[in-house]
DNA sequence: GATAGTGTGTATATAAACATACACACTTTG
DNA sequence: CAAAGTGTGTATGTTTATATACACACTATC
């Protein structure tokens, strides 16, 4: 299966983290639901470009983690016995980005207003297409 | 002087980017204006409990980039001759950030207006007090 | 003029991120 | 059953980020 990632080589966050950071975001938003099967180490890597290694990284993190489940010879799944806090978790996420971003406005001097105006156009630019 | 960065060694971004994003940051909203005399490396780079390495990266790379000029015993300053599309380069920076916020709202599944609500909470945490 | 403080040049070292490669054990497919 | 595909173990190597250290040239202060 394909996986709709925005992985950026350009970004300054290394790739792993950024993969990890989305993948936890489609499991834990239920676009990728428990019992799932992910792609391959070997076809991720191919459709990322990148690493096997780094896949693994990102694959066996979030199995350390209890979201993914992984067995030699069949691949990997999200965890059958999943259970998160999902509002918890997204509400938190999404939280911190946004106070990062709004951090950066008052750096820039932008005022509440221009902020707004901003986000609303973004926000329609995802949402209204 | 004392600058408000605000850097996190937690954050998945290398420290050398966070503080050359943030110190751009404030030169190009004005905060700190052309002819301006930054902290020595020394300084900073005690301040932000880092290398000097470190920060003279951030000089070096400013330098190159023509928002700084540094002198040899005299120190490092905004350059007095920047001149910048401060609305351009703020407007992009912004919109670049809150569409990567939104990618991720719209990976977790989050609606338009679940969006606005957490958007216009941390808003107002910010500029109301 | 001596001292303190400034940036510049340079070196060594460690840790993290990532690539490439090989081999093995296990499972699935034809 | 052989081949293809899966994860697991392991190794080597390169690049990037960062730390620590030293020395030098230049400037400012007392």
């Amino acid at each position: 299966m394909h996986i709709p990632f925005k992985i950026s080589v350009d970004h300054p966050e290394p790739l792993y983290h950024q993969i990890k950071t989305q993948l936890k975001e489609f499991i834990v938003s239920g676009y990728l639901p428990p019992d799932t099967q992910l792609p391959s180490l070997r076809k991720l890597a191919k459709q990322l470009e990148c690493s096997v290694i780094t896949i693994r990284r990102v694959y066996d993190d979030l199995e350390q983690e209890g979201l993914l489940s992984s067995k030699q010879g069949k691949g990997t799944f999200v965890n059958p016995e999943l259970t998160v806090e999902r509002e918890e978790y997204t509400y938190d996420t999404i939280k911190t980005a946004l106070d990062n971003v709004i951090a950066q406005c008052i750096r820039m001097n932008l005022s509440k207003d221009e902020t707004s105006r901003i986000f609303n156009e973004v926000l329609a630019h995802h949402f209204d297409h």
